[in-house]
RNA sequence: GGCCCGUUGGUCAAGCGGCCUAAGACACCGCCCUUUCACGGCGGCUACAGGGGUUCGAAUCCCCUACGGGUCACCA
């Protein structure tokens, strides 16, 4: 059998999920899936300072939500674990000896200070900085000597002097460079864990990693990897980098400048799918086709490494805001309901309002969710409102026009027993043929009075019918009265 | 700054040498529907970064320039 593709999401637990990280789980889990593979959950915890309480948890919660489910992980186990990158500590440090076997590498006795002042003397000079193998020539006898005194070290990999490397990328193509920009990067740092560069190889490894997915921000890392794995003598996966998600042309989207992580959208009131199907389009396009609503199963089967973007894309909330309100739409008006209340509840405390039927006026309306309590406040209180929202050009209104339609209205209403929209839908039309008004003359009135606003979901009739008799003539009063005191 | 990558309308993007006087979607603007708003329908607006090649022919290939991004840690 082929090898089965194996693709893994590799997080460092900071508290958040990121946008960006969100859709490269998302893109690995799809490239996954969409060649019956596997989806890898592994956490790379090897920095001690960053350590986040709660962190993983927010991890699987997230991935929980947009549906992205691992085979293998941390939670759930699996043949290749343990999936924690703080567990696996014993192992690096012998593969590091591996390479030091075979003179890939080398240990390293720099004290932080020698670094710095180096690193200082570099930019003084503007170049580069590379370290300068002061340690590289200790003697393996010496070396050893020195780190059973227990004297702090860490080991470095060991770069070609001279030539080019090359690799493959599936989006970028061949990728060459020089050697001599290449730093000889540390491998296991001073407290004993491997840095992620080099845990991330002898992982990807170990698991049988077929593709790495990742963020092209370790595109000019990814020499450094190849010649670690053909240091060891490994086979080198797939490499696929992602271009970058913009907030604008020049800044990328980013927690720091406040812009909205996964859970942030998903509690301002779009929806998961929305959210998914929006990502699964920034870098990624499903082709000669003009179709671009996917439910992550069908994206699951038309995925594909061609559609591929190599340049950044701008994260666009216009376009989320529509597909989130197509996604709404497609909602029954049930499961609409149940994901409106939370926000209806906000606005609408008044028992006597039948926030089902304010519900279904929304449904058509509402991009966001979050949108529902300032459109429906009105509901519960009639807000202080000026008598020019009576008059409107286009509906033929003037104040004038208003009052003989409110008081007529009044009236009329005040006679319904069996209060319905139907009802008042019949009372109110008759009162616009009798005399001889547009539909208009008699409804804005109407819907400005029940509503003091100028734009609402929902008509005159509508909001009537759910406001209930004795409050539409309240407010309808209120109306005649503001119109009359002119 | 060195190295690497990228550049189709305001945004996401199709396009892989002739089908391109360049799709589709969002946004925006207009019209229609309509008791407001929305939904829906119809239409409009804007793009191959610039310059050189290669070729009978280039958005598509090559080079240069400009601009943008990434990266240069005992962070990931």
């Amino acid at each position: 059998m082929a090898t089965e593709v194996r693709t893994r999401f590799a997080p460092s637990p900071t508290g958040y999920m990121h946008i960006g990280n969100l859709r490269t789980a998302l893109y690995e889990y799809l490239i996954a899936k969409s060649n019956n593979g596997k989806f890898i959950l592994r956490i790379e915890d090897t920095d001690q300072k960053r350590y986040v309480e709660g962190a993983v948890e927010v991890i699987y919660k997230s991935l929980r939500l947009a549906g992205i489910r691992h085979d293998e992980g941390p939670d759930i186990g699996g043949e290749y674990g343990p999936y924690v990158q703080s567990q696996r500590k014993g192992l690096y440090l012998d593969y590091a000896k591996k390479l030091i076997d075979n003179g890939s590498a080398y240990y390293c006795f720099c004290s932080q200070e020698r670094l710095t002042q180096l690193k200082d003397s570099y930019e003084a000079e503007g170049k580069v900085f590379r370290y300068d193998r002061h340690c590289m020539n200790i003697s393996r006898e010496e070396a050893e000597k020195k780190v059973a005194e227990g004297q702090p070290y860490v080991i470095r990999q060991k770069m070609p002097d001279t030539g080019t490397t090359s690799f493959d990328d599936a989006v970028y193509g061949t990728l060459t460079v020089d050697n001599s920009v290449l730093d000889d990067q540390i491998l296991i740092k001073s407290d004993g864990l491997p840095t992620y560069n080099f845990a991330n190889v002898v992982d990807d490894h170990l698991m049988e990693i077929t593709h790495v997915v990742r963020g092209n921000e370790y595109l000019s890392s990814t020499p450094k990897y190849n010649l670690l794995y053909q240091a060891f003598g490994w086979e080198i996966p797939t490499y696929i980098h992602l271009p970058l998600i913009m907030k604008s042309p020049t800044e990328k989207l980013s927690k720091r400048a406040g812009d909205p992580s996964f859970e942030d959208l998903i509690s301002s009131g779009y929806l998961v799918e929305a959210v998914v199907n929006y990502i699964a389009l920034l870098g990624w396009s499903p082709g000669n086709t003009d179709e671009e609503i996917f439910t992550l199963k069908e994206l699951e089967k038309i995925f594909s490494l061609e559609g591929l973007s190599k340049s950044p894309a701008i994260f666009d909330i216009n376009k989320l805001n529509w597909l989130n309100g197509e996604y709404i739409r497609k909602l029954t008006p049930e499961e609409f309901y149940q994901a409106a209340y939370p926000y209806l509840k906000k606005a609408v405390k008044n028992e006597n309002i039948d926030i089902k039927k304010v519900s279904r006026l929304l449904q058509a309306r509402t991009e966001i969710l979050s949108t529902i309590p300032e459109n429906t406040d009105f509901f519960d209180t009639l807000p202080e409102y000026d008598t020019s929202l009576y008059v409107h050009k286009k509906m033929k209104t003037t104040e004038e026009i208003a009052l003989e339609s409110l008081k007529q209205a009044e009236k009329a209403l005040e006679d319904i027993n069996e209060w319905n929209e139907q009802k008042i839908h019949e009372v109110l039309f008759s009162l616009v043929e009798k005399s001889g008004i547009k539909n208009s003359q008699m409804l804005w009135p109407v819907r400005t009075a029940v509503s003091g606003k100028a734009v609402t979901p929902g008509g005159a009739i509508e909001i009537a019918d759910i406001l209930g008799k004795e409050e539409t003539l309240r407010r309808i009063n209120v109306g005649i009265e503001k119109l009359s005191s002119k």
